[in-house]
DNA sequence: TCCGACGTACGACGTACGTCGTATAAGCTG
DNA sequence: CAGCTTATACGACGTACGTCGTACGTCGGA
């Protein structure tokens, strides 16, 4: 759903990304939920997230991605559709990302 | 300073770490500068770390890092010395904090 | 055209965080 | 013992965070 009462949607530039930013992104059970769900499924509305928060909590969490550089989202009709930035963060913050998700993976499988 | 006014010095054990813990403990600049510093000093007592905090808040960061199982301390006389758990850690989250650290160093060098 | 679905904006709420100053305790040194 | 050093405990302060309910704008289908 395009713009007027909504903020432009902003990205951060590569250059941008701050790595104390990405781990205050990743520290939070939905925001993680989020970027698992993302790493699996190319692209996504924002209402199909498998977390339990209210819809208004879940715009929240995807602004602090969005602003970490984390996911990057586009309007089509209706739908927001998120992605993630798989791309920039590995040219960033090479094997980053990929270390964090499989150390949260290994752990939630102990759990 | 042994103990009787000061809490005893507890330190989780190795399955109660938590990366998302681990995370947000990473996620703020005067503690990333407490685990830089520890990765090239074995040990050091808490008040020679090139931080620029007052004492107190000094305190709080370490029992921020010692909780989330990052550090580990031990009294010996007057002074609290302070060791990084690389061991633990990489066993709990292999590479993950040698990851992390080593973006960092780039991202400081980059700026 | 109207109505439901989608997602956000805004404001509120309680909690956690980073910061500090001050007081305090224990060890070291004279 | 007295005084300095080391580091913490405690309380305070302002800010940020995660959460929600409500109101609203946009799009698409009946």
């Amino acid at each position: 759903m395009p713009r007027s009462h909504r903020r432009v949607l902003t990205h951060p530039d590569l250059v941008e990304l701050d790595l104390l930013d990405l781990l205050h992104a990743l520290a939070d059970p939905t925001r993680m939920t989020i970027v698992r769900t993302l790493r699996s499924d190319v692209e996504r509305p924002c209402g199909t997230f498998p977390v339990d928060v209210a819809p208004s909590t879940l715009t929240h969490h995807f602004r602090v991605l969005r602003e970490a550089g984390v996911i990057r989202q586009r309007d089509e009709g209706n739908r927001r559709w998120t992605t993630l930035r798989l791309d920039d963060l590995n040219a960033r913050f090479p094997g980053l990302l990929d270390s964090v998700l499989e150390t949260y993976e290994r752990q939630l499988a102990e759990a």
